[in-house]
DNA sequence: GGCCGGTGTGGTTACGTTCCCACAAGCTCG
DNA sequence: CGAGCTTGTGGGAACGTAACCACACCGGCC
């Protein structure tokens, strides 16, 4: 063995380097740099020199090896791409970053196979607790299995109890459905998803809810639920408007607003003269285009908040805790595209 | 010691567990389930098996422990709810996917403080990559001074030579002047990000020169160069359509095109009539509004693609391989927003 | 018949960190 | 004046995995 070694930066510098070269133990090290323990001023305030000089970095995958645990906490949102949840993600980080929590997102494309793949990296990864806007009831259960904390967001879907944040469905779809009515609407479309989620079935719910208390009586063909990314979308829609001629869509999600929008302007239906349109979570186009569109609005980001609060008591109160289910209220935001009914 | 053992799902089942239980010794169980080494199809079945029943999870800190790197990657992109870096991050999940690497999302807000500690944690994770749209130097030298691996996508900023992907920000620029003009305009207001990026320097540059090939000549005024997130950039946006009398605006990305638009529909003004819009980067809104926007289209989730292609590429070829800088092609989509100067 | 290569298995070590324990010095206090 | 506390430090054993090495068996081949 000779004194040669490697001087470059391939080898990363270790807490027994930093340790060697300020003269003390890797226990003491530790303690310094952890902020656990007894470390006298100087000794602490030599090495934290060292150690910034050596460019050091701690080594998560050790840490989290000898303390069994993570400071990582996993989020799963069925698409990246919808704003949707791209603000409920924001809103989950903003709140960890502030506890020193890190994120890692993934998408499930509102596959239930992408999700359980998902989530078992994150049993791999040791995380503590996982956010989910959940698609399968495997993967919580696994999940549970192995001791993580989960906090369902959006909507419901684990069997065993678990912390949840979600939003009163069913009271925003009885007020979208009430406005409609309001202003003379008999013949009322609604397009869902065709899932078993809460978020649907309770929007549905408050649709009939609110025909209901109106003496209308219940048409299931106005009633259209769609496929999670169904290729043939807008033809399902216009397959709506030919079969049961509404003189009102309400579309349960910003996507199916979206869709609905561009087939009835395609057909040079006019909103709201024709029909009239409300969608369900208010997203920038929604009060750019002309009429802007009534829709419920939901408060995403602090669902996200929520959800990211809830799971941090969780960590901290571990699993004796009573399950807690945040219910935030949306709100119905009149703008253009409702009128009465033509004729 | 007694023969009581917790029998609860809280001990997590390790590989000496599975190796115990199927009679064999951990290094076979650890070649039967990582595939590397010779097994008996026999106790392969077998220790399989066992792993199922016993819903064993690999430990991925203790394998990245030993092996010294791991299978995930790290993206940072500027802001997580602008659809274009949602995109983006889209393209590189599912190439990350194929290749069975995982995808650790984080947002730095455009924040060079934030960035840099959310790439330190990519350093104590051991990411093997970092994938990212960069705003301050100081992170990707951090990363390449580790020894990870760094892919700049859409701008390019570091001093140090490595991979990158762009899109060919000077022609875009100069495609949507040069329409502009070839429409009549002389006075074409520029709306850019007040940044070092080479994004807004390319798209400016292509301005330029769209304008010295018309001789029309350069005028300050009608450049305006907003920093990131400025609380009042609406105001800004008024204070050049009040000083500068353009007769049309080229706004340099999807945020600043729809912040011009609100002021442009606030302010009265019809589009194209009174002045015209050209944006980069096509988003829905676009195609929704009345008229629609002419806009730079760039393939974003092509971007993330060939970004993670990139990374691949380097992480099988290591450091030695020259560094390679891929550059994508805009394409001008002219649609309803642009038409001839008023007069 | 000894040697070699392929096949299959187990023992052992190391990855970098934390934490328990031992221990030592300097106090105070009965 | 020694028991008990506080302050401070170091030794060493884990955490769960993968990789290296040793070894053992079996066939064929010179």
């Amino acid at each position: 063995m000779t004194a040669i070694e490697d001087p470059g930066p391939l080898r990363p510098v270790t807490l027994a380097d930093i340790a060697r070269e300020a003269g003390t133990s890797a226990s003491t090290a530790s303690r310094a740099l952890s902020g656990r323990g007894y470390v006298s001023d100087s000794v602490r305030d030599r090495l934290l020199a060292v150690a910034d000089r050596l460019g050091y970095v701690p080594n998560a995958s050790a840490q989290t090896l000898k303390q069994r645990t993570s400071r990582v906490v996993g989020v799963v949102v069925s698409a990246l791409d919808n704003q949707f949840y791209a603000g409920l993600a924001a809103g989950v980080e903003q709140v960890l970053r502030e506890a020193n929590y890190q994120m890692v997102l993934l998408g499930d494309n509102s596959d239930a196979a992408e999700e359980l793949a998902g989530v078992r990296t994150f049993v791999a990864m040791r995380t503590p607790g996982v956010i989910m806007t959940p698609v399968g009831a495997e993967a919580s259960r696994l999940l549970l299995s192995h001791g993580a904390a989960v906090v369902e967001v959006d909507r419901r879907l684990s069997s065993a109890p678990c912390d949840a944040v979600v939003i009163d469905n069913e009271r925003g779809g009885r007020e979208a459905t009430m406005h409609l009515i309001g202003l003379g609407h008999r013949r009322i479309a609604l397009l869902g998803v065709a899932t078993e989620w809460t978020t649907d079935a309770g929007r549905l719910k408050g649709y009939r809810t609110a025909l209901r208390n109106a003496r209308i009586p219940f048409d299931k063909r106005l009633v259209v639920r769609i496929p999670v990314r169904a290729p043939d979308t807008e033809a399902r829609i216009e397959a709506l408007l030919d079969t049961a001629a509404p003189t009102a869509v309400f579309a349960a999600n910003n996507a199916l607003a979206e869709q609905a929008w561009r087939v009835l302007r395609r057909r040079g239906l006019r909103i709201p003269g024709d029909v009239s349109l409300v969608g369900f979570d208010d997203v920038p186009w929604m009060e750019m285009v002309e009429p802007q569109i009534t829709v419920v609005d939901q408060p995403t980001i602090e669902l996200g908040r929520s959800a990211a609060r809830l799971l941090l008591r969780r960590l901290h109160g571990g699993p004796s805790l009573a399950p807690e289910v945040d219910v935030l209220q949306p709100r119905l935001l009149v703008r253009g595209s409702t009128g009465a009914p033509p004729g």
